[in-house]
DNA sequence: AGCTAAGTATACCGAACAGTATACTTAAAT
DNA sequence: ATTTAAGTATACTGTTCGGTATACTTAGCT
């Protein structure tokens, strides 16, 4: 059984996700979660608490599914590194409920560097792409740190893509070669 | 001496493109433009049809770059032709007032498909893509098709790391090999 | 001069917003 | 059994929102 303050993270997550942070209201969250607006402020303080955990949330969320993703791929070269990053970008941005990054979005609607929801998605993106250098590193890579902005930039670009055409590109074996050797 | 409508529209621009639709109200729009929400809704109609009209504006604005850009450009092969839009990327990301691309900011806060700004920003991008096809076409390439795509995917993911990262990343040449030939 | 079109200034409307206050319920802890 | 903590239900506050109404000004046209 989830508790409350979960039920709350992850239908916030879901609402903020689908329709945005400023078109949420917080009489929506609190009834979408079935609760009310004195229990969700009581758990986070105000909104502003409240979108700061669901990006942490989602974090959380993301870097596991990217954890589990890599788990199931046998990697031995870069060119596998790429290959499994990209068929778990394809899978995602090609499911249903897929509506772009919610990192990229908070960016969107919070452009002031220094707020948090702009700070919070630039230390996700941090993170993933360290993990990409990790995952080439490990495999010895030549131009690890090379490859993974290359995959990582190109990773952004497939997502945001999908966001606004909505039609999957198959490209990614034209992109591949770049990460033989 | 710029018309009442085009300094509504260009001031509504710049405050949409800074701060976001939803978080820009009408009247701090007019107020902006320094004039009154009276006037702002007889040319407009309502927000939505100002977003409209702001979005067609900088979408002209922003082909009218791009053409710019590539007259200044000499431009005989298809590594060229990759080149010149990189520079022009560039550029642009690097620019003190660079806020992300307004359309990928439009379809984060419209995520529904149907919806008017998420609509105009597919045709936008629709139209950049087609652009680069022509250029690639222009200079005989072989697969310019999928050196537009690519150059074009690879393109989104520069402008969202721009905006998440605010660091200018050097991969240009890596990428560009692709493009010989 | 007199009419029209366009813009200004300002007040207003109802709805929705973020956030708070009050009163009631429930279930676990002692 | 009583206390305490957590959640529910609902009403409320002050502000801001998109959008409208009224009255006034200005400039061009005939």
């Amino acid at each position: 059984m989830m508790s409350v303050r979960d039920t709350i993270l992850h239908k916030s997550y879901e609402l903020f996700y689908q329709q945005g942070f400023h078109d949420s209201g917080v009489e929506l969250l609190a009834k979408q979660a079935g609760t009310t607006k004195r229990t969700l402020y009581a758990h986070f303080g105000n909104k502003e608490g409240l979108i700061e955990a669901v990006l942490d949330y989602r974090h959380q969320m993301f870097m596991n599914q990217l954890a589990d993703h890599f788990n199931r791929c046998q990697i031995s070269t870069s060119a596998a590194v790429a290959q499994c990053y990209l068929t778990f970008l394809r899978q995602w941005t090609a499911s249903a409920d897929f509506y772009g990054c919610m990192f990229i979005n908070a960016c969107a609607e919070y452009s002031a560097a220094d707020s948090v929801p702009h700070q919070i998605a630039k230390q996700h993106k941090g993170e993933v792409r360290r993990w990409l250098l990790q995952h080439f590193e490990q495999v010895g890579a030549t131009q690890a740190q090379q490859k993974a902005d290359m995959l990582f930039v190109w990773g952004e670009g497939l997502i945001v893509t999908a966001q606004t055409d909505q039609q999957p590109l198959m490209l990614d074996d034209a992109l591949l070669q770049a990460f033989d050797g």
